[in-house]
DNA sequence: AGTCGCTTGGT
DNA sequence: CCAAGCGAC
């Protein structure tokens, strides 16, 4: 039997389910093909994380050469054209999708392949099943924190294993780069340090034995590598979350440690909220804010995504964003913040900008993140808690590194004035496109009418 | 996983 | 002046 294994977001073979199941199930005589579909009309226009994504897979690619294993590549843009090129078929394995459209797209997959094939469908990408946890009644939790009790009731699963010498005995597939793969990865310029599963690993045993016991504290000082910044790698497959949690549940416990966790549990958390109320991507879950009377300001949206908004903290981290394709995540409660109830644009623009840019998208947790720092989601921040830009900076950034770094024309000023510089210590930098007193006042009232 | 404005009690 | 405490949003 001819057994078919598609990668999709999961370029890795340690701890991958899918790998681990194939291997289980393969007889004598078989052979296993890995396939991927690649779709052009996802790679335009080319932007950050496509580079990401792409130079990611050739390092694989590489990878997977090297132990004389292989990708087949089907450049197809529909799922009737890449069934048809998937050729013989016995059996199908692929790590579960459960958000859209990619949902969609698997069952349309299996559909065409009928009932003939035998369809594997894994669960890989997080510890816990979208139905894992319901409430007494029956119904899905919509609150965190009950939520994230009844997940500490269960252990998450530890590590598949995965046979490197049965793969090499069981893949009859080789690498191929089609002209539409070569165009794509032709069209990566940058630089990536500590691509692939090796460099991964290595961060995750860094994080795990050097700084997770201070998690809980430096998470939130931007100018510090005090958070795992193993978000790339969950995105692409590199590191499996089973592999992440296994490393972090055996190291001591600590504050850092659980607050670590719990973050884990907040990515569970939204995806369950994602699949079990779908539509939230343009809906907020709270029905309240349904036809909140949004402000349809562009020239102040352009201003946001450039990072020329004159609050230096939030220009900052936009325009790590936009250099970098990463952002901390204290500055994307910051600048969603800002944008929500700032500027009173709607969350759904932010969290578009922040997909087309960021290398480690995953659409439920931003999705999330968007409709937690607008107010309008579930067990969402309240509407009145909105974030000072420059007490938060003052806090966070307290001397101004992470600032100077992205904004580099107020170098020159002070620990103090590099907040909020005052009109004569602008120079050579924009104006601040609102006024902080009035733009808290505004949103305040804006929300209040739609309770 | 807030901030503001006010009060109180200290210099 | 300023820190700490508090209720309100």
């Amino acid at each position: 039997m001819r057994r078919v294994c598609w990668f999709r977001s999961d370029f890795r073979l340690h701890d991958n389910h899918m790998l681990h199941r194939v291997l289980k199930d393969a007889e004598e005589g078989d052979e296993v093909a890995f396939v991927f579909w690649l779709n052009p009309k996802y790679c335009d226009p080319f932007d950050t994380r496509h580079d990401y994504y792409f130079s990611t897979m050739k390092r694989f690619m590489d990878e997977l050469e090297e132990r004389d294993l292989g990708l087949h590549v089907i450049v197809a843009e529909t799922e009737d054209d890449f069934v048809d090129q998937l050729g013989a078929v016995g059996a199908l394995y692929f790590n579960a999708e459960y958000v859209e459209p990619f949902k969609q797209r698997d069952d349309n997959v299996i559909k065409l392949l009928g009932d003939e094939v035998l369809v594997v469908r894994l669960l890989d990408r997080h510890l816990f099943a979208p139905n894992a946890f319901t409430k007494k009644d029956g119904d899905p939790y919509k609150v965190y924190t009950p939520f994230k009790k009844a997940a500490y009731e269960e252990v998450p699963p530890k590590p598949y294993e995965v046979s490197r010498d049965r793969l090499k005995r069981l893949v009859t597939s080789k690498n191929e780069v089609p002209p539409e793969l070569k165009k794509q990865f032709d069209r990566c310029e940058r630089e990536w340090k500590a691509l692939g599963e090796t460099a991964a690993k290595r961060r995750l045993t860094d994080f795990v034995n050097e700084r997770i016991n201070q998690y809980d504290e430096d998470r939130d000082v931007p100018s510090i590598a005090g958070t795992s910044r193993l978000s790339p790698y969950l995105r692409t497959g590199v590191l499996s979350i089973r592999t992440v949690a296994d490393a972090v549940l055996s190291a001591p416990k600590s504050k850092g440690r659980d607050t670590y966790y719990d973050e884990l549990l907040w990515r569970e958390f939204y995806y369950m909220i994602m699949v079990q109320f779908p539509g939230l991507k343009d809906r907020p879950f709270n029905d309240k804010y349904k036809h909140l009377d949004w402000e349809d300001n562009d020239e102040q949206f352009d201003r946001w995504c450039r990072g020329e908004t004159g609050y230096p903290i939030v220009d900052a981290a936009m325009r790590q964003m936009n250099e970098t394709g990463w952002m901390h995540n204290r500055l994307r409660m910051i600048v969603a913040s800002f944008l929500s109830k700032h500027l009173l644009i709607d969350w759904r623009k932010g969290e578009r900008y922040f997909e087309q840019k960021l290398i480690d998208y995953e659409a439920a947790s931003n999705i999330g993140g968007w409709q937690w720092a607008a107010s309008v989601g579930t067990d969402a921040v309240p509407y009145f808690r909105i974030f000072n830009p420059t007490t938060q900076s003052e806090k966070f950034d307290k001397d101004g590194t992470f600032i100077r770094k992205f904004v580099p024309e107020l170098d020159h000023l002070d620990a103090k004035a590099i907040h909020f510089p005052d009109a004569s210590e602008r120079d050579g930098y924009v104006d601040p496109i609102v006024d902080h007193k009035e733009a808290r006042a505004r949103a305040l009232e804006r929300f209040k009418d739609a309770q």
